[in-house]
DNA sequence: CAAGCCAACTAGGTTAACTATGTTGGCAAC
DNA sequence: GTTGCCAACATAGTTAACCTAGTTGGCTTG
């Protein structure tokens, strides 16, 4: 599709992405159809679907798993408490960070308890 | 630069960047360095540098002028910010997150081998 | 039958090349 | 001196290719 508009592809194709989303056309907890059939729906190349669901991923509507597919987020998008998830999400980044560096710091992976 | 940790070199430059703006280092209404420039320092390729500016420009961090350069925007109204930030710590959390579930399932990073 | 391998498909990251378009500064022509 | 052209540099968009890595299902082998 890409319509000719002055509007870049990938943002068009985020923007359809984006309302099929908003719309329940995608319901969430269900994968987005794979990059290479964004592709050719949109008559678009791979690399601008990629940007384009990249995009969604930065913007936390989606994530992505590799090797299964690109899943539309369960919990709805915070719109109004936007400081109170400013603070839970600084937290769980310091958290999360510190975990991480003490595993990649070469403690023995094996030894992390499940 | 672009640390060998899990963290995609992309995703590394745009948080260098987000800082340097954030701290003032550039500051509001002046621009960032050339993209040529920025793929120089940062030791990355120009597509990495593209992306990294492109996430910026979403986020409304800065602004891109054709021919000219990117511009740290001068009205960075605070609830703009605080959403800013909110975008860059979801994709945080998500990144660490993804990251942390490998290595506490008992694989190891692939930068940790010796 | 069960285990394991393997091919096909998935997302994700990186790089390179090309095009389009806008800006700027210098230089030549008048 | 002014005008107009032009080369150099800038962002922006698109495409293609290559690589990594996770998942799944089927088939082969023991």
């Amino acid at each position: 599709m890409v319509k000719k508009t002055g509007r870049p592809g990938y943002l068009q194709i985020a923007d359809e992405l984006r309302e099929q989303i908003r719309s329940g056309s995608i319901a969430p907890g269900e994968p987005l159809p794979s990059t290479a059939q964004l592709a050719e729906t949109f008559g678009a190349s791979l690399s601008v679907v990629k940007m384009s669901v990249g995009l969604l991923r930065n913007e936390g509507l989606v994530v992505g798993q590799q090797g299964k597919g690109v899943f539309v987020r369960e919990d709805a998008p915070p719109a109004d408490d936007v400081r109170a998830e400013l603070t839970a999400l600084r937290a769980a980044v310091a958290d999360l960070t510190s975990r991480l560096e003490r595993l990649e710091r070469g403690a023995s992976p094996r030894s992390a308890k499940s």
